[in-house]
DNA sequence: GTGTAACCTGAGCATATACTCGGAAATACT
DNA sequence: AGTATTTCCGAGTATATGCTCAGGTTACAC
């Protein structure tokens, strides 16, 4: 019963890289890390490959990582820490338009860009990492995705008389993984992203003004 | 570029089982791939140990299947099949129903008893299973899921007014998958499902006749 | 009953991957 | 320059998993 478990002590280093010389080696091993998941799978990934594509010995990445799984974690983190920096510019963006349906549109876009960039990588990390809902990154993001969204609602709450009954903020928030994911992940190409975007986006400011 | 690819010949039974005890032989096979993945996620599967639980040996498996994958590839089958003659069953029963939007959580409530009755069976084909967009069991459900949409739609367009936009149908489903994914696997036992399949519903056929 | 085909067995080989460890090389410190 | 610390190396070991094959057992047709 319940989900497989991972002990934590699986996604921390080992020791912390001092000087300039070994941040440059553990950085390498992140990289490797997330060209042998693009190309190979997880299936793919071992921490043999990992040290050879990074060009480095395999001692070496046993030095700073307990296993392959603390590599993909540190990835995992470096990945979210990118989101947070470029969802942050932004938001700030976002504030200085007044209508609510363009700054929905406009973040949308933002993210479906982003995920967009990292299409294959975030296939495989979605599809086939097994305990990438138990990474505390993971987590992390989904916080402050909804901090983020709080955010932006308690700013247009101030012009639009919004009336989020207590299930439509999860409906949106669902909503739109569910749309964004299968639009970036499994929808053909031929499929024209930026008309389902805006329409998306009418259908959820709709029921943020409607509810 | 692109996914990494499987063959189709890894998918495909080797030799049809003739007999009665054989076919209980494989039956047991596939039965067994499914504790193992319930219980130990998919990088816990191994031959031998579908062999063992199976109560075989490991020779009688590669009698009949190829690899480990094939046997995936028959669970989903199966479970496909199971899904398919349920939702027949119940589309029948909707409709009678004349009202859209019963008919809807109706449905809705269907398929989210069915996801929960597998929940982690299905969190480990979704979550770990690399290849389980190309198997031809997913394709041929999502095929079936739409035309059973499309059905439904055409059965009350004549009592209704249905105005659907040509991006209405698609943020449809990922909409719903996205919030019965989330409602199944991720959200919290103490999250209350019935009022959010209440709310879903709701929305949903509000898209279908006010778009 | 006898022969044939289907079915089953499991020891064993090949391969891949995780991970160690003794020691060399580079760097920092004084 | 001398010493300590950090970093790196990679052959080698342990283990797990995929998969084979020669031979035994069961079911069925005649």
């Amino acid at each position: 019963m319940g989900q497989i478990r991972w002990k934590v002590s699986d996604f921390t280093v080992k020791k912390e890289p001092r000087q300039a010389r070994s941040k440059a080696s553990v950085q390498a091993m992140v990289q490797a890390c997330a060209r042998i998941l693009e190309r190979r799978g997880y299936a793919g990934l071992s921490t043999n490959a990992i040290a050879e594509v990074a060009g480095v010995s395999i001692g070496s990445v046993y030095e700073y990582f307990p296993g392959k799984d603390a590599i993909v974690a540190r990835l995992v983190q470096d990945m979210v820490a990118e989101a947070r920096t470029m969802l942050e510019g932004r938001l700030a963006l976002t504030d200085s338009r007044n209508d609510l349906s363009s700054a929905m549109r406009y973040f949308l876009g933002a993210i479906y860009r982003l995920m967009r960039k990292h299409r294959e990588l975030l296939r495989v990390l979605v599809f086939q990492v097994p305990y990438l809902h138990q990474l505390p990154a993971t987590r992390q993001l989904e916080i402050e995705l909804q901090q983020v969204l709080m955010a932006g609602l308690d700013y247009t709450r101030e012009q639009y008389a919004l009336n989020a009954q207590p299930h439509t903020l999860y409906l949106m928030t669902t909503s739109v993984a569910g749309t964004l994911m299968h639009l970036v992940l499994v929808a053909p190409p031929a499929m024209e992203p930026e008309g389902i975007l805006d329409a998306l986006a009418e259908k959820m400011t709709a029921w943020l003004v409607e509810s």
